[in-house]
DNA sequence: TCAGATATTATCACCAGGTACTAATTTCAG
DNA sequence: CTGAAATTAGTACCTGGTGATAATATCTGA
């Protein structure tokens, strides 16, 4: 064989393999040869080849990391970096568009998670204990793609008086191009007992 | 031995097992004969008298919960199951609040996730192969807790004349109480290049 | 068409981290 | 001292592999 011409069986096999293994991380090699119909010895081959480890790696790994990370869990405490905030004043914040965001068919992210930025932040921005999101009135500009990089942008306009409401608008762009806008209506603690929002400032970092 | 004066050690060992594994659930039977300074037979009789599995299923166990974790926190797929769908009317969603979905301080839902329950059923209720958010305008009407399971209602209000807008109304309800609504302006496909919207219509069940 | 590379399959020995069972030994309390 | 409980020991066996070696199958270019 010379390397110019691929053997396809294989590489689909391999494909097939890594998929199978993605979709199910818990499944061992004695299932996966008889899925594919190859011998378990060319299943390992593949493995190796591919880097993926044994099953029991895999699972040990994947406790590791949910050990790790429920301990910190912050997962989506906030959605997107925060990179600069002056409380009741602005905030911007990053997120990247993965995989885990877009419909796998497009590549177009799903709107709650552009929005999802944008109201961390909108949240943030606000120098209170608990500050939640009252009402917004949103406008998705254009679509969002895989791979970009979502920058948003607060701006505490309102802030009357120490209590109850705050205005934040947000802005997100995707380098020069706006993208995202949103009106926020903000809760502040204020009097605490009346609260009527969905999201609240806690446990930003 | 009589029942009712307790052999203190045994009693000791086995607490300190526990400590020992709750705290590194990573350990193995060998490390903690070692520890313990008894033989690996008496650990693995304590370990049956406790009720602990072995390493392997201990790791499992937590990879498995951190990957059904992974699978249903997500900003993912549709958020909030579909229960009923009349394409183009109306639609409803049952979404449970979990601990994965409130500040832990508070027990209150994110606002992004009520959101994101009402956003998923407005994009699915749109009869059309690529349905994105376009804007929406919602209110928190109040803060939704721990445990409390959101329905939500989509009401498809217009639908001008199979191409481009369509209007979607959401109430979600916990038990007879509204809290939360939107109003979704979703673009349907129709021309196809020039969507705009953040979300789209696949993946539905 | 045939040699040589590549791919696949088949064995075999071995490993960790156990389970399950039997049996011997130790401990200790009454 | 005796008998029950506790501990230790040892064996066979299990899963889900690794690693090495070898045989067989398949393709492929010249």
């Amino acid at each position: 064989m010379v390397r110019t011409i691929e053997r396809l069986p294989k590489r689909q096999r391999q494909q097939q393999l890594s998929k199978l293994i993605e979709e199910n991380p818990f499944i061992a090699d004695r299932e996966l040869n008889r899925l594919l119909k190859v011998s378990i010895q060319t299943i390992r081959l593949d493995r190796m080849e591919l880097g993926i480890p044994e099953l029991r790696e895999r699972v040990k790994l994947m406790a590791e990391r949910s050990y790790d990370a429920v301990r910190s869990l912050p997962l989506h405490e906030v959605i997107g970096d925060i990179i600069d905030l002056q409380l009741d004043k602005s905030g911007i914040s990053i997120f990247d568009i993965r995989e885990e965001h877009v419909f796998s068919r497009t590549g177009i992210a799903r709107g709650h998670h552009v929005f999802a930025q944008a109201n961390s932040l909108a949240v943030a921005v606000i120098n209170e204990e608990i500050a939640l999101t009252a009402s917004a009135d949103i406008r998705f500009i254009r679509s969002v793609k895989l791979g970009e990089k979502c920058i948003a942008k607060a701006y505490v306009r309102s802030n009357s008086g120490g209590s109850s409401k705050a205005k934040v608008e947000v802005f997100t762009y995707v380098g020069e191009e706006m993208v995202f806008q949103g009106h926020f209506i903000i809760y502040r603690s204020a009097g605490g007992a009346n609260i009527e929002g969905g999201d609240e400032n806690a446990d930003r970092n």
